[in-house]
DNA sequence: ATTAAAAACTAATAAGTGTTAGTTTTGTAA
DNA sequence: TTACAAAACTAACACTTATTAGTTTTTAAT
Protein backbone atom coordinates (compact mmCIF):
# COMPACT_ATOMS: atom_id res chain seq x y z
CA UNK A 1 0.00 0.00 0.00
CA UNK A 2 0.86 3.34 -0.25
CA UNK A 3 2.75 5.05 2.12
CA UNK A 4 1.82 7.35 4.66
CA UNK A 5 2.15 10.84 3.14
CA UNK A 6 3.37 13.37 5.41
CA UNK A 7 2.63 16.23 3.45
CA UNK A 8 1.44 19.81 4.76
CA UNK A 9 1.70 18.07 8.08
CA UNK A 10 5.42 17.80 10.12
CA UNK A 11 6.41 14.26 10.97
CA UNK A 12 4.09 11.08 10.32
CA UNK A 13 3.15 10.83 13.99
CA UNK A 14 1.59 14.11 13.10
CA UNK A 15 -0.22 12.74 10.53
CA UNK A 16 -1.41 9.77 12.30
CA UNK A 17 -2.83 12.14 15.35
CA UNK A 18 -4.85 14.11 12.88
CA UNK A 19 -6.41 11.17 11.64
CA UNK A 20 -6.87 9.95 14.85
CA UNK A 21 -8.58 13.24 16.66
CA UNK A 22 -10.92 12.76 13.24
CA UNK A 23 -11.65 9.81 13.95
CA UNK A 24 -11.71 9.50 17.59
CA UNK A 25 -14.31 12.54 17.57
CA UNK A 26 -16.92 10.46 14.88
CA UNK A 27 -16.76 6.97 16.83
CA UNK A 28 -15.61 8.24 20.27
CA UNK A 29 -11.94 6.28 21.50
CA UNK A 30 -13.11 2.87 22.47
CA UNK A 31 -15.29 2.51 19.79
CA UNK A 32 -12.57 3.69 17.06
CA UNK A 33 -10.27 0.26 16.19
CA UNK A 34 -7.09 0.77 14.89
CA UNK A 35 -7.46 -0.79 11.62
CA UNK A 36 -9.85 2.12 10.90
CA UNK A 37 -7.13 4.33 11.86
CA UNK A 38 -5.13 3.10 9.34
CA UNK A 39 -7.51 3.07 6.86
CA UNK A 40 -7.59 6.47 7.18
CA UNK A 41 -4.20 6.85 6.91
CA UNK A 42 -3.96 4.73 3.94
CA UNK A 43 -2.02 1.70 5.64
CA UNK A 44 -2.35 -1.66 7.02
CA UNK A 45 -2.83 -1.50 11.03
CA UNK A 46 0.60 -2.90 11.90
CA UNK A 47 2.28 -0.39 10.17
CA UNK A 48 1.10 2.30 12.44
CA UNK A 49 3.23 1.10 14.97
CA UNK A 50 6.50 2.18 12.86
CA UNK A 51 5.50 5.63 14.02
CA UNK A 52 3.82 5.33 17.06
CA UNK A 53 3.76 2.93 20.24
CA UNK A 54 0.20 2.38 20.66
CA UNK A 55 -3.40 3.34 21.02
CA UNK A 56 -3.81 5.27 23.87
CA UNK A 57 -0.43 7.30 23.24
CA UNK A 58 -2.52 9.17 20.29
CA UNK A 59 -5.31 9.79 23.15
CA UNK A 60 -2.63 11.61 25.15
CA UNK A 61 -0.69 13.36 22.45
CA UNK A 62 -4.51 14.25 21.22
CA UNK A 63 -5.66 15.51 25.11
CA UNK A 64 -2.36 17.17 26.37
CA UNK A 65 -1.82 19.66 22.78
CA UNK A 66 -4.98 20.91 23.79
CA UNK A 67 -4.41 21.51 27.10
CA UNK A 68 -1.30 22.74 27.08
CA UNK A 69 -2.45 25.45 24.74
CA UNK A 70 -5.49 26.24 26.81
CA UNK A 71 -2.68 26.37 29.82
CA UNK A 72 0.12 28.89 27.80
CA UNK A 73 -3.16 30.89 26.62
CA UNK A 74 -4.50 31.53 29.91
CA UNK A 75 -1.35 32.25 31.57
CA UNK A 76 -0.79 35.17 28.92
CA UNK A 77 -3.74 36.56 29.11
CA UNK A 78 -3.87 36.38 33.14
CA UNK A 79 -0.48 38.62 33.13
CA UNK A 80 -1.96 41.15 30.52
CA UNK A 81 -2.58 44.91 31.78
CA UNK A 82 -6.29 44.95 31.64
CA UNK A 83 -9.66 45.09 33.06
CA UNK A 84 -11.01 41.79 34.38
CA UNK A 85 -14.09 42.50 32.06
CA UNK A 86 -11.48 42.38 29.08
CA UNK A 87 -9.57 39.32 30.07
CA UNK A 88 -13.09 37.60 30.53
CA UNK A 89 -13.71 38.62 27.31
CA UNK A 90 -10.37 37.22 25.36
CA UNK A 91 -10.97 34.08 27.47
CA UNK A 92 -13.98 33.70 25.44
CA UNK A 93 -12.80 34.52 22.51
CA UNK A 94 -9.68 32.13 22.64
CA UNK A 95 -12.26 29.50 23.38
CA UNK A 96 -14.25 30.07 20.14
CA UNK A 97 -11.42 30.19 17.58
CA UNK A 98 -9.58 27.20 19.28
CA UNK A 99 -12.99 25.48 18.45
CA UNK A 100 -12.81 27.17 15.11
CA UNK A 101 -9.63 25.93 14.25
CA UNK A 102 -8.65 22.78 16.22
CA UNK A 103 -12.45 21.08 16.18
CA UNK A 104 -11.57 17.75 16.33
CA UNK A 105 -8.80 17.70 19.27
CA UNK A 106 -10.79 19.64 21.63
CA UNK A 107 -13.31 17.61 20.83
CA UNK A 108 -11.93 14.83 21.51
CA UNK A 109 -9.88 16.20 24.47
CA UNK A 110 -13.55 17.26 25.70
CA UNK A 111 -15.23 13.81 25.42
CA UNK A 112 -12.49 10.93 25.73
CA UNK A 113 -10.26 12.40 28.20
CA UNK A 114 -11.73 10.11 30.63
CA UNK A 115 -9.97 7.07 28.63
CA UNK A 116 -6.49 8.57 29.55
CA UNK A 117 -4.78 6.10 31.94
CA UNK A 118 -2.99 6.55 34.84
CA UNK A 119 -0.40 9.05 35.39
CA UNK A 120 -1.81 10.92 32.61
CA UNK A 121 -5.44 10.84 33.55
CA UNK A 122 -4.32 12.57 36.99
CA UNK A 123 -1.60 15.18 34.77
CA UNK A 124 -4.93 15.63 32.80
CA UNK A 125 -7.28 16.61 35.33
CA UNK A 126 -4.57 18.82 37.27
CA UNK A 127 -4.46 20.77 33.87
CA UNK A 128 -8.03 21.39 33.76
CA UNK A 129 -8.36 22.26 37.72
CA UNK A 130 -5.43 25.03 37.14
CA UNK A 131 -7.58 26.39 34.12
CA UNK A 132 -10.40 26.60 35.76
CA UNK A 133 -8.32 28.05 39.39
CA UNK A 134 -7.09 30.76 36.88
CA UNK A 135 -10.39 31.97 35.65
CA UNK A 136 -12.20 31.63 39.01
CA UNK A 137 -9.23 33.61 40.05
CA UNK A 138 -9.77 36.09 37.94
CA UNK A 139 -13.60 36.77 38.58
CA UNK A 140 -13.28 36.66 42.03
CA UNK A 141 -10.55 39.77 41.56
CA UNK A 142 -13.17 41.41 39.18
CA UNK A 143 -15.62 41.07 42.19
CA UNK A 144 -13.46 42.76 44.85
CA UNK A 145 -12.72 45.23 42.01
CA UNK A 146 -16.08 46.39 41.99
CA UNK A 147 -16.14 45.73 37.71
CA UNK A 148 -18.52 42.39 38.65
CA UNK A 149 -21.58 41.47 40.26
CA UNK A 150 -20.85 39.73 43.69
CA UNK A 151 -21.97 36.98 42.06
CA UNK A 152 -21.14 33.22 43.19
CA UNK A 153 -17.26 32.89 41.43
CA UNK A 154 -18.10 29.02 41.01
CA UNK A 155 -21.31 29.68 38.96
CA UNK A 156 -19.98 31.82 37.27
CA UNK A 157 -16.32 29.87 36.39
CA UNK A 158 -18.97 26.62 35.52
CA UNK A 159 -21.42 28.93 33.34
CA UNK A 160 -18.72 30.51 31.08
CA UNK A 161 -16.32 27.26 30.43
CA UNK A 162 -19.98 24.93 29.95
CA UNK A 163 -20.95 27.81 27.60
CA UNK A 164 -17.93 27.88 25.92
CA UNK A 165 -17.77 24.06 26.01
CA UNK A 166 -20.93 24.04 24.14
CA UNK A 167 -19.92 25.68 21.22
CA UNK A 168 -19.21 22.07 19.66
CA UNK A 169 -22.60 22.33 18.60
CA UNK A 170 -22.16 25.51 17.34
CA UNK A 171 -19.93 23.98 14.06
CA UNK A 172 -23.58 22.48 12.68
CA UNK A 173 -24.74 25.83 11.98
CA UNK A 174 -21.79 27.49 10.73
CA UNK A 175 -23.79 29.12 8.34
CA UNK A 176 -26.47 30.78 10.29
CA UNK A 177 -23.65 32.86 12.25
CA UNK A 178 -19.94 34.59 11.13
CA UNK A 179 -17.08 33.58 14.11
CA UNK A 180 -16.98 37.26 14.65
CA UNK A 181 -20.56 37.99 15.30
CA UNK A 182 -21.03 34.11 17.59
CA UNK A 183 -17.90 35.67 19.75
CA UNK A 184 -19.59 39.25 20.00
CA UNK A 185 -23.01 37.97 20.91
CA UNK A 186 -21.53 34.99 23.85
CA UNK A 187 -19.24 37.55 25.49
CA UNK A 188 -22.71 40.07 24.85
CA UNK A 189 -24.99 37.36 26.89
CA UNK A 190 -22.52 35.97 29.21
CA UNK A 191 -21.00 39.34 30.72
CA UNK A 192 -24.48 41.42 30.34
CA UNK A 193 -27.05 38.76 30.16
CA UNK A 194 -30.31 38.81 28.31
CA UNK A 195 -32.76 40.29 30.14
CA UNK A 196 -33.96 44.03 29.59
CA UNK B 1 -25.88 -16.70 41.97
CA UNK B 2 -29.23 -14.64 43.88
CA UNK B 3 -31.42 -13.22 41.85
CA UNK B 4 -31.80 -10.07 40.58
CA UNK B 5 -33.61 -8.01 43.44
CA UNK B 6 -36.09 -6.00 42.48
CA UNK B 7 -36.59 -3.79 45.11
CA UNK B 8 -37.96 -0.13 45.62
CA UNK B 9 -37.82 -0.16 41.79
CA UNK B 10 -40.99 -1.70 39.66
CA UNK B 11 -39.90 -4.59 36.88
CA UNK B 12 -36.18 -5.94 36.88
CA UNK B 13 -35.80 -4.55 33.84
CA UNK B 14 -35.88 -1.12 35.27
CA UNK B 15 -33.56 -2.33 37.71
CA UNK B 16 -31.04 -3.54 35.28
CA UNK B 17 -31.42 -0.09 33.25
CA UNK B 18 -30.86 1.56 35.85
CA UNK B 19 -27.49 -0.21 36.61
CA UNK B 20 -26.47 0.18 33.09
CA UNK B 21 -26.80 4.12 33.63
CA UNK B 22 -24.17 4.26 36.71
CA UNK B 23 -21.94 1.84 34.79
CA UNK B 24 -22.52 3.45 31.44
CA UNK B 25 -21.97 6.50 33.13
CA UNK B 26 -18.81 5.95 34.78
CA UNK B 27 -17.05 4.19 31.96
CA UNK B 28 -18.99 5.18 28.91
CA UNK B 29 -20.95 3.00 26.70
CA UNK B 30 -18.92 1.36 24.62
CA UNK B 31 -16.32 0.38 27.35
CA UNK B 32 -18.84 -1.25 29.28
CA UNK B 33 -19.36 -5.02 29.42
CA UNK B 34 -22.23 -6.91 29.51
CA UNK B 35 -20.27 -8.83 32.14
CA UNK B 36 -19.80 -6.01 34.46
CA UNK B 37 -23.40 -4.79 34.22
CA UNK B 38 -23.88 -8.72 35.39
CA UNK B 39 -21.63 -8.12 38.58
CA UNK B 40 -23.42 -4.82 39.53
CA UNK B 41 -26.99 -6.64 39.33
CA UNK B 42 -25.95 -9.97 41.07
CA UNK B 43 -25.67 -12.25 38.22
CA UNK B 44 -24.11 -13.81 35.07
CA UNK B 45 -24.37 -12.15 32.00
CA UNK B 46 -26.11 -14.71 30.07
CA UNK B 47 -28.61 -14.22 32.21
CA UNK B 48 -29.72 -10.52 31.96
CA UNK B 49 -30.78 -11.26 28.60
CA UNK B 50 -33.96 -13.32 30.18
CA UNK B 51 -35.29 -9.59 30.63
CA UNK B 52 -33.68 -7.45 28.35
CA UNK B 53 -33.07 -7.61 24.51
CA UNK B 54 -29.69 -6.59 24.13
CA UNK B 55 -27.05 -4.32 25.33
CA UNK B 56 -28.40 -1.13 22.77
CA UNK B 57 -31.74 -1.34 23.94
CA UNK B 58 -30.34 -0.62 27.18
CA UNK B 59 -29.21 2.91 26.21
CA UNK B 60 -31.91 3.51 24.32
CA UNK B 61 -34.07 3.04 27.56
CA UNK B 62 -31.93 5.67 29.28
CA UNK B 63 -31.92 8.08 26.45
CA UNK B 64 -35.70 7.61 25.66
CA UNK B 65 -36.65 8.40 29.27
CA UNK B 66 -34.49 11.42 29.50
CA UNK B 67 -36.00 13.07 25.90
CA UNK B 68 -39.22 12.23 27.17
CA UNK B 69 -39.46 14.05 30.41
CA UNK B 70 -37.59 17.01 28.76
CA UNK B 71 -40.05 17.25 25.84
CA UNK B 72 -42.80 16.77 28.73
CA UNK B 73 -41.49 19.46 30.65
CA UNK B 74 -40.92 22.35 28.42
CA UNK B 75 -44.78 21.29 26.91
CA UNK B 76 -45.83 22.18 30.02
CA UNK B 77 -43.77 25.10 30.95
CA UNK B 78 -44.73 26.84 27.21
CA UNK B 79 -48.17 26.56 27.89
CA UNK B 80 -48.25 28.31 31.18
CA UNK B 81 -49.68 31.74 31.53
CA UNK B 82 -46.68 33.26 32.48
CA UNK B 83 -43.78 35.75 31.36
CA UNK B 84 -41.17 34.70 29.34
CA UNK B 85 -38.42 35.35 31.62
CA UNK B 86 -40.22 33.32 34.38
CA UNK B 87 -40.53 30.26 31.66
CA UNK B 88 -37.11 30.52 30.93
CA UNK B 89 -36.24 30.65 34.51
CA UNK B 90 -38.40 27.56 34.97
CA UNK B 91 -36.40 25.71 32.09
CA UNK B 92 -33.05 26.12 33.53
CA UNK B 93 -34.13 24.87 37.55
CA UNK B 94 -36.02 21.91 35.81
CA UNK B 95 -32.31 20.95 34.29
CA UNK B 96 -30.93 21.20 37.61
CA UNK B 97 -33.00 19.31 39.27
CA UNK B 98 -33.23 16.72 36.82
CA UNK B 99 -29.50 16.91 37.21
CA UNK B 100 -29.99 16.24 41.01
CA UNK B 101 -32.43 13.60 40.71
CA UNK B 102 -31.36 11.52 37.60
CA UNK B 103 -28.04 12.51 37.18
CA UNK B 104 -26.75 8.94 35.78
CA UNK B 105 -29.43 8.98 33.07
CA UNK B 106 -28.92 12.31 32.10
CA UNK B 107 -25.42 12.20 31.61
CA UNK B 108 -25.43 9.31 30.15
CA UNK B 109 -27.96 10.28 27.83
CA UNK B 110 -26.25 13.37 27.07
CA UNK B 111 -22.65 11.66 26.41
CA UNK B 112 -23.74 8.33 24.60
CA UNK B 113 -26.61 9.10 22.57
CA UNK B 114 -24.49 9.01 19.32
CA UNK B 115 -24.16 5.05 19.77
CA UNK B 116 -27.73 4.49 19.38
CA UNK B 117 -28.52 2.75 16.10
CA UNK B 118 -30.67 3.88 13.43
CA UNK B 119 -33.50 4.57 13.63
CA UNK B 120 -33.62 5.31 17.46
CA UNK B 121 -30.49 7.88 16.72
CA UNK B 122 -32.84 9.81 14.47
CA UNK B 123 -35.59 10.00 16.66
CA UNK B 124 -33.17 10.57 19.33
CA UNK B 125 -32.39 13.60 17.62
CA UNK B 126 -35.59 14.90 16.83
CA UNK B 127 -36.59 14.88 20.13
CA UNK B 128 -33.60 17.55 20.85
CA UNK B 129 -34.36 19.66 17.81
CA UNK B 130 -37.77 19.95 19.12
CA UNK B 131 -36.55 20.75 22.81
CA UNK B 132 -34.23 23.55 21.04
CA UNK B 133 -36.78 24.64 19.15
CA UNK B 134 -39.25 25.43 21.93
CA UNK B 135 -36.70 27.28 23.77
CA UNK B 136 -35.61 29.26 20.54
CA UNK B 137 -39.28 29.79 20.14
CA UNK B 138 -39.92 31.36 23.61
CA UNK B 139 -36.60 33.32 23.41
CA UNK B 140 -38.26 34.51 20.07
CA UNK B 141 -41.22 35.69 21.41
CA UNK B 142 -39.58 37.67 24.75
CA UNK B 143 -37.08 39.67 21.94
CA UNK B 144 -40.58 40.79 20.31
CA UNK B 145 -41.92 41.25 23.83
CA UNK B 146 -39.60 43.70 24.55
CA UNK B 147 -39.17 41.37 27.48
CA UNK B 148 -35.43 40.18 26.29
CA UNK B 149 -32.35 42.17 24.79
CA UNK B 150 -32.13 41.50 20.94
CA UNK B 151 -29.85 39.51 21.67
CA UNK B 152 -29.34 36.29 18.45
CA UNK B 153 -31.55 34.20 19.85
CA UNK B 154 -29.45 31.02 18.72
CA UNK B 155 -27.18 32.00 20.79
CA UNK B 156 -29.03 32.42 23.52
CA UNK B 157 -29.67 28.89 23.49
CA UNK B 158 -26.64 27.35 22.94
CA UNK B 159 -25.45 29.44 26.00
CA UNK B 160 -28.11 28.26 28.12
CA UNK B 161 -28.37 24.82 26.95
CA UNK B 162 -24.59 24.38 27.46
CA UNK B 163 -24.65 25.76 30.61
CA UNK B 164 -27.52 23.74 32.28
CA UNK B 165 -25.48 21.19 30.42
CA UNK B 166 -22.13 21.78 32.12
CA UNK B 167 -24.02 21.10 35.92
CA UNK B 168 -22.25 17.27 35.16
CA UNK B 169 -19.32 19.21 36.64
CA UNK B 170 -21.34 20.22 39.89
CA UNK B 171 -21.79 17.17 41.20
CA UNK B 172 -18.33 16.80 42.07
CA UNK B 173 -18.59 20.34 44.60
CA UNK B 174 -22.11 19.27 45.76
CA UNK B 175 -20.96 20.43 49.30
CA UNK B 176 -19.45 23.86 47.97
CA UNK B 177 -22.94 25.40 47.17
CA UNK B 178 -26.71 23.95 47.90
CA UNK B 179 -29.19 23.39 45.14
CA UNK B 180 -31.13 26.32 45.90
CA UNK B 181 -28.49 28.99 45.96
CA UNK B 182 -26.88 26.96 42.63
CA UNK B 183 -30.36 27.42 40.58
CA UNK B 184 -30.71 31.00 42.03
CA UNK B 185 -27.28 31.68 40.92
CA UNK B 186 -27.26 29.93 37.43
CA UNK B 187 -30.48 31.62 36.85
CA UNK B 188 -29.56 34.91 37.43
CA UNK B 189 -26.05 35.37 35.86
CA UNK B 190 -27.44 33.77 32.58
CA UNK B 191 -30.66 36.04 32.87
CA UNK B 192 -29.06 39.39 34.17
CA UNK B 193 -24.84 38.67 33.52
CA UNK B 194 -22.25 39.39 35.86
CA UNK B 195 -20.78 42.59 34.97
CA UNK B 196 -21.92 45.80 36.89
C1' DA C 1 -47.00 -32.15 46.48
C1' DT C 2 -47.38 -31.25 41.52
C1' DT C 3 -46.77 -28.50 37.79
C1' DA C 4 -45.59 -24.78 34.77
C1' DA C 5 -43.37 -20.70 34.03
C1' DA C 6 -39.64 -17.56 35.11
C1' DA C 7 -35.09 -16.92 35.60
C1' DA C 8 -30.91 -18.51 36.81
C1' DC C 9 -26.85 -21.32 35.26
C1' DT C 10 -22.70 -23.36 32.14
C1' DA C 11 -20.63 -23.83 27.80
C1' DA C 12 -19.76 -22.21 23.56
C1' DT C 13 -19.60 -19.29 19.26
C1' DA C 14 -18.32 -15.97 15.93
C1' DA C 15 -16.51 -11.63 15.47
C1' DG C 16 -13.51 -8.04 16.65
C1' DT C 17 -9.72 -6.02 19.63
C1' DG C 18 -4.74 -4.10 20.13
C1' DT C 19 -0.48 -5.64 19.29
C1' DT C 20 3.85 -8.62 18.06
C1' DA C 21 6.95 -11.34 15.03
C1' DG C 22 8.99 -12.01 11.03
C1' DT C 23 9.51 -10.75 6.23
C1' DT C 24 9.51 -7.98 2.12
C1' DT C 25 9.48 -3.68 -0.11
C1' DT C 26 10.87 1.08 -0.56
C1' DG C 27 13.77 5.12 -0.32
C1' DT C 28 18.35 7.14 0.20
C1' DA C 29 23.21 7.76 0.45
C1' DA C 30 27.89 5.95 -0.59
C1' DT D 1 25.12 -0.82 -7.86
C1' DT D 2 25.41 -1.91 -3.29
C1' DA D 3 24.04 -1.46 1.34
C1' DC D 4 21.41 0.10 5.18
C1' DA D 5 17.62 1.82 7.44
C1' DA D 6 12.79 3.04 7.37
C1' DA D 7 8.47 1.57 6.77
C1' DA D 8 5.46 -1.18 4.61
C1' DC D 9 3.47 -5.98 4.45
C1' DT D 10 1.18 -10.82 6.03
C1' DA D 11 0.17 -13.96 9.56
C1' DA D 12 -0.91 -14.73 13.90
C1' DC D 13 -1.71 -14.38 19.00
C1' DA D 14 -4.05 -13.83 23.16
C1' DC D 15 -8.16 -11.57 24.77
C1' DT D 16 -12.47 -9.60 25.06
C1' DT D 17 -16.92 -8.80 23.13
C1' DA D 18 -22.19 -9.54 22.84
C1' DT D 19 -25.02 -13.10 22.39
C1' DT D 20 -27.21 -18.02 21.78
C1' DA D 21 -28.27 -22.84 23.05
C1' DG D 22 -29.34 -25.98 26.19
C1' DT D 23 -30.02 -27.20 30.99
C1' DT D 24 -30.97 -26.72 35.82
C1' DT D 25 -32.80 -24.24 39.60
C1' DT D 26 -36.13 -21.24 41.72
C1' DT D 27 -40.68 -19.29 42.37
C1' DA D 28 -45.50 -19.39 42.75
C1' DA D 29 -50.15 -21.24 41.95
C1' DT D 30 -53.08 -25.17 42.12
Amino acid sequence: MAKIKAVNNGTKKEVIVQHAAALFKSKSYTAASMRELADMVGVEAPSLYNHIGSKSELLQAICFNVGTSFIKQIDLIKNRDDSIVKKIEAIIRFHITMMAENFDEVYVANHDWKHLQEPHLNNFLNIRRNYEKSLLQLITTGIENNELHPVNPYVAVLTILSAVRGLEFWQRNKKNITQQELENQMVNQLLYGIVK
